[in-house]
DNA sequence: GTTCGTGCAAATCTTTTGCAGTTTC
DNA sequence: GAAACTGCAAAAGATTTGCACGAAC
């Protein structure tokens, strides 16, 4: 969208914003599909030829743990991708297997209605470091 | 943990009750892990050592579709089998990678401590049939 | 006896890794 | 020039598939 934001952005996380790393920001900003890597690689591909696999998913880790994307388990044998980090949840069709944003409200409301789909069930994920681990040692917890 | 029980419950979703798929279900249903695929296999095979990888697979893909275990998509790389169908969330340690029970009140309040431990991210999922699926044909979309 | 399920091996698909060469600052 | 990054190819994992044999009803 605006390179120079973030070629800026990288900089703070402590990633060198090549090519590379800006293209795929800069696509997967402007998408409001919930890309594979697969889907990455092919769309950036279309700016940037040489660019491989590896490095696609290289970029897509480095961002996602510099909190600059959101990785996505919503597919089982799938990781998908997500540069909306606004506080939303995620459906998926079991029948076309699209992934839609639903409003988290919505979702959690109980009503078989969810925007206009039909909720079948529901999953709720957190993440973080659990109570063993925080105990542990803080230090060992905090570094990753 | 109630063959019998498990047995009729098979039989009520139409599928067979055979040794394999009792004893999947039934080591399940004591476990309070979130087993993947393969240390579903390991376990089984302390009981059954015949039993062959894509059996498990099988059976946990059957029990999934027949609504008696969940699949979760808690990892990103290897799916989890939980046989506990009662609404709670799960929580992921990104130190040690061991998957929680959590109250799926706490996970939502926004607070950061979370049944003890650190929440730092939040995900839902939904699962059904999109609002275009739903109006492409509806009985199309009720085979699945 | 027919249908459904199992076991084995191979195949498929996603993701990760090692390393030589290249880019960035 | 040193550190960080890319591209390629190979490896590693997880899951699925085809098919012959066996179990269940």
């Amino acid at each position: 969208m605006r390179p120079e934001t973030h070629t800026e952005m990288l900089r703070e996380v402590g990633l060198v914003p090549t090519i590379q790393r800006l293209a795929v920001l800069d696509w997967l900003s402007n998408t409001r599909q919930h890309p594979t890597a697969d889907q990455v690689l092919t769309a950036v591909r279309g700016k940037y030829p040489s660019i491989s696999r590896a490095t696609v998913y290289n970029t897509l880790d480095a961002l996602t743990k510099a909190g600059m994307i959101l990785r996505l388990n919503v597919d089982s044998t799938v990781s998908r991708y997500d540069a909306d980090l606004s506080s939303h949840a995620h459906f998926r069709c079991r029948v076309c297997g699209k992934v839609y944003d639903i409003d988290l409200k919505a979702a959690m409301s109980g009503a078989v209605d969810c925007n206009g789909h039909r909720l079948e069930s529901l999953q709720t994920y957190a993440y973080g470091v659990c109570a063993a681990c925080l105990q542990d040692g803080h230090h060992k917890a905090e570094e990753v």
